[in-house]
DNA sequence: TGAATTTTGTACCTGACGATACTATAATCT
DNA sequence: AGATTATAGTATCGTCAGGTACAAAATTCA
C-alpha cells in the first residue's frame, strides 16, 4: 500500500517474457515493479471470466490489473499470451479449490459433496459466474489453438484425480468409471446453469439429490 | 441463382424491423431483396457459433451473410439483435433436432440413445464444433441480459419435454427427474468435450457407455 | 558517483470496429 | 407513365481496438 516499494517481491521475475537468469536471490537491475504479478494476473482473469476473451478489451485489462499498458505487454507478452497465463491461473487456484476439498474429505460421499459445494462456490462467488474454463475459454478455443490444448489437459488431468480416488473405494472398476464421469458432468452443468442466472440457492437446493444420484447405481 | 426474382419469397418480411401489415400473400412495393433471409441468418448463426458473439465481427457476418451492411441493419437491427435472432433461430433447427429424435422414438431406451447421437452429430458436424447456447452464447450471457432469458428458457423447456415423456415410461416419479437431468448433463458435457477438441469417434465410442449409466439406478 | 538496466507513464499509431448517409436501382401503387 | 416505396451498393463516419515509441524515473552494477 505504501510507496515504499521495500515488499519482498522474491523471485520477481518468475519466468515470463524474456529468459531470465534467475541468478539469486538478489533483485535485479532495473526500476522495480510498481504492481504485483500474481495480483495483476488474479485481476486479468476476474475480467476474462466476466467478459470472455474477445469481450474484454485492454482497457478493461489494464484497468483491473492497475498497470499501464506497457507494463500489461512488458510482463505478459500480449492479449492472447494474457488470456492463456489467466486460463492456467485460474486452473492452479479457482479450478483447484474443489479437487483439494475432495481430496481433503476421507468418507467418498463427503468427497463428492464437497467437490460440487466448492465447485459451485466458485461458480456464483465473486462478480463472475460460472467457469472461466467451462463457460469462457470453450467459445475461444475454436479461435486459439492453444486454448483447446489447455482444456484437454485440464479435463483429462482433473478425471484422472477423481478417478483414482474412486478406484481406491470399494467399488467395480466400472463403478468407478461411471461415478467419476457423473461427477465431471454435473461439474460442468453446475458451472453452465450458474452461468446462465440460476442463483446459489437454486443450485444449492438440487446438491443433495445431485449427490445421491451420482452413487445411485 | 438466376437474376430475375421470381422466387416467391412468400411473405418476404416475417416481421422484422419495422411492423409489417402483411396484408396478403402479394409482395410489398420497392425492390426485393436479393438475399434470403432465413438464409443468411443460418450463415449468421454459424459465424457466431464459430467465434462467439464478441469474436465475429460485421465483416465476418455480412461476408458469410452475402449481403452488404446496410442490408444487414435493415433487415436484422443491429449485431446484438441479429445474435438473439441466430441464437432463437439455431433453438429452432439445431437445437431441436436431438429433441426430435427423441421424441421420434418408442423405445425410451433407444430414444434415449438417438437424442444423444443426434445432439453429436450436431455438436461435431459442420464447421463450428459444440453448442452454440451452450458454449458460445452462454460466455455472452454476463454481457448480455437477453441471453441469460433466452438460455434459461430453452434450458427449462427441454427439461420439461424431456421429463414429460420419461414420465409417461414405467418409473418411479423420482427416476423420471433423474433421468432427465443426467440425460442434460450428459448433454452439456458432450458439447464441451466436443468443443475443446474431442472428435465425433471418441465421443460416439463412449456413447453406449453414457446411455446405459443414465438408466443405471 | 556515473553508466547500465528496467519499468513507468504519456502520447500516439494503424487498423478494424459497429454503424450510417447517400445514391442508384428495382419493384409496386395510382 | 410518374410517384412512391424499399432495397442494393459504395463510401465513409467517429470511435475504440490492440499494440508501441519515447522520455522520465528508479533501481543495481562498476
Amino acid at each position: 500500500m505504501q510507496p515504499t516499494a521495500n515488499d519482498p517481491q522474491g523471485k520477481s521475475r518468475g519466468g515470463k517474457s524474456r529468459g531470465g537468469k534467475s541468478r539469486s536471490g538478489k533483485s535485479r537491475a532495473g526500476r522495480p515493479r510498481a504492481f504485483n504479478e500474481a495480483a495483476a494476473l488474479d485481476a486479468a482473469t476476474m475480467v476474462f471470466w466476466q467478459k470472455g476473451y474477445e469481450g474484454a478489451s485492454m482497457a478493461d485489462l489494464t484497468n483491473a490489473m492497475q498497470l499501464n499498458r506497457p507494463s500489461l505487454y512488458g510482463a505478459f507478452g500480449n492479449k492472447e499470451q494474457l488470456f492463456l497465463q489467466a486460463l492456467q491461473h485460474y486452473a492452479r487456484h479457482q479450478g483447484q479449490q474443489a479437487m483439494r476439498a475432495f481430496e481433503a474429505e476421507p468418507d467418498i460421499h463427503q468427497a463428492v459433496r464437497a467437490f460440487l459445494e466448492t465447485s459451485l462456490d466458485v461458480n456464483t462467488a465473486g462478480q463472475a459466474s460460472g467457469c472461466l474454463l467451462a463457460n469462457c475459454a470453450a467459445t475461444s478455443a475454436e479461435t486459439i489453438p492453444e486454448v483447446k490444448q489447455i482444456l484437454i489437459m485440464m479435463v483429462d488431468q482433473v478425471s484422472q484425480r477423481l478417478l483414482t480416488r474412486f478406484e481406491q473405494e470399494p467399488l467395480t472398476q466400472s463403478s468407478a468409471a461411471i461415478i467419476t464421469r457423473r461427477l465431471i458432468d454435473t461439474m460442468y452443468a453446475q458451472a453452465l446453469l450458474a452461468r446462465i442466472g440460476y442463483s446459489y440457492q437454486q443450485l444449492m437446493n438440487d446438491l443433495d439429490d445431485r449427490v445421491a444420484d451420482i452413487f445411485r447405481i
